[in-house]
DNA sequence: CGAATTATTGGACAGGTTGTCCATTAATTC
DNA sequence: GAATTAATGGACAACCTGTCCAATAATTCG
C-alpha cells in the first residue's frame, strides 16, 4: 500500500530519482484516473498538473495507461484477504461478498473496467495487469476452491481453474459487460447455485 | 446480415442518402477493424481510405467507436443459433461450444474483446452493444435453462439469469482477463462442473 | 576537488485525430 | 424552377504522442 517508494535501493553513480517526484506524478496520475477514468489520464496532462517534466514520465512509464495502473496499485492496492473458516460455502460467500463490494464501489469499479478494457487495445498493458493484478487474485480462488475440495466439500471431478472462472469470472463478466448488475445478492446466488445443483441444502 | 442497407425507407424532399457511400464507408471500417482492430478505426483514416469526405461519416455516427460496430454488425453479426434437442446437457455443449468456437476465432473474439474494452471507456457504445448485441444473445441464453429447468433437469431453486454468467458470463471473463484461455474443452468443462456437482452423471 | 554519471528540465517539432465551421456542388421532390 | 437534403473539400484550433536536444542538478568515484 504506497510504502515502497521511500528508498528503493542503493543507486550506483549519478542524480538518485527525486521520491518526491515520483510521488507527485503518482498522485496526480491517481486523481486523475479516479475523477476522469483511465481514458483521460495521460502524459501531457499529468505532467502540466504535477508540475513535471514530461520527459520524465516517458522515462519512468511505458504508456500513459500504464501510468494509470502504476498509480492504481499504488493508491487502491486491495488486501486479498485469505482468510479461511475451514468451511468452503461460508468462505465463498464471505469472500464473493467482499469482492463485490469492492466492485461495485463506484470508483474502484469504474477504474478496474476502465483498465481492463485499456488492456483490449494493450497487449503490454494485459500483461503488467496479469502479473500485479489478475495472476495472484485467481491464485488465491483456486487455493480456496482447492481447500475445499481437499477436505469434501466439492466432488474430486470439479474442475477447480473452470469453476473460479464461474464464480469470480462471472463477476467480471457482470462489470464488463453492458446492463450487469453486479450486488451483494449476485454474490450469494452464485453459491446458491451451486449448493442447489448438489442439493446440499 | 448486411440486407438492411439498400433502400430503408421513402425520404421526403432533398437527395436521398447514396448507399454506394454508406456501403463503401462499412466495408472500409470492417477491413480496419479487422485488420488493425477497434482502436485503429478512425473517422481520419476510414474516410480517406474509402475516398469519402470526413463529414459524412460525423453526420452519420456518433464515434469512431460507433462506427466500428456497425462495420461488426454489418460484416459479422451471426446467426444466435437457438436449436434445441430437448435435453439440456446436450443443448448446453453444443451451444457453448459453437459459442466459445467464435469467440476463440482470433479474428471475431478480438473484434468482440476490442469493442467491449472501448464500451469501459464509452457509456454510449455500451448502450449500443448492450441493445444489438448483449440483450438478444442473453436472452436466448436464458431461455435455453429456462427450458431445461420446465423440463426438472434443473431445479427451480436455481437462479436462471445467475447461471448465465456463470456459463457464458464465464466465457467472457477468459476472452477479456488476461492469461485467459478459451478452447472447446473449457465449453466442456463448464457443463462437466455444473453436472459433477448435480451428481448426474 | 574534479570528473563521470544519471536525473530532470524546458523547449521544440512533426504527425495524427478530433470537432467544428463554411461555401460549394449534387440529387431529389414539390 | 424552388426548396430541401446529401455530400464534398478545405480550413482551423486543440490535444496527445513520440522524439530530439541542450542545459542544469545531484550524486558517486578517483
Amino acid at each position: 500500500m504506497a510504502r515502497n517508494d521511500t528508498e528503493p535501493a542503493k543507486r550506483g553513480r549519478g542524480r538518485p530519482p527525486s521520491a518526491e517526484v515520483r510521488r507527485r506524478i503518482l498522485e496526480t496520475a491517481a486523481v486523475v484516473l479516479v475523477e476522469n477514468g483511465v481514458s483521460e489520464v495521460t502524459f501531457d496532462k499529468v505532467a502540466r498538473r504535477a508540475g513535471v517534466s514530461r520527459m520524465t514520465l516517458y522515462k519512468w512509464f511505458r504508456s500513459p495507461a500504464s501510468l494509470a495502473l502504476a498509480a492504481f496499485e499504488d493508491t487502491y492496492a486491495d488486501s486479498l484477504r485469505p482468510e479461511s473458516t475451514g468451511d468452503l460455502w461460508t468462505d465463498l460467500r464471505t469472500h464473493l461478498r467482499g469482492f463485490v463490494a469492492d466492485l461495485s464501489e463506484p470508483r474502484l469499479g469504474a477504474m478496474v473496467a476502465g483498465l481492463l478494457g485499456s488492456a483490449q487495445h494493450d497487449p503490454a498493458l494485459a500483461g503488467e495487469i496479469s502479473g500485479s493484478y489478475t495472476r495472484p487474485r485467481r491464485e488465491g480462488a483456486a487455493e480456496l476452491l482447492r481447500a475445499g475440495q481437499e477436505r469434501g466439500q466439492l466432488p474430486a471431478s470439479v474442475d477447480v481453474e473452470v469453476l473460479v472462472d464461474q464464480l469470480w469470472g462471472a463477476c467480471y463478466a457482470r462489470l464488463l459487460l453492458p446492463e450487469g448488475v453486479l450486488d451483494e445478492a449476485f454474490a450469494d446466488t452464485l453459491v446458491a447455485n451451486l449448493r442447489a445443483l448438489s442439493g446440499t441444502d
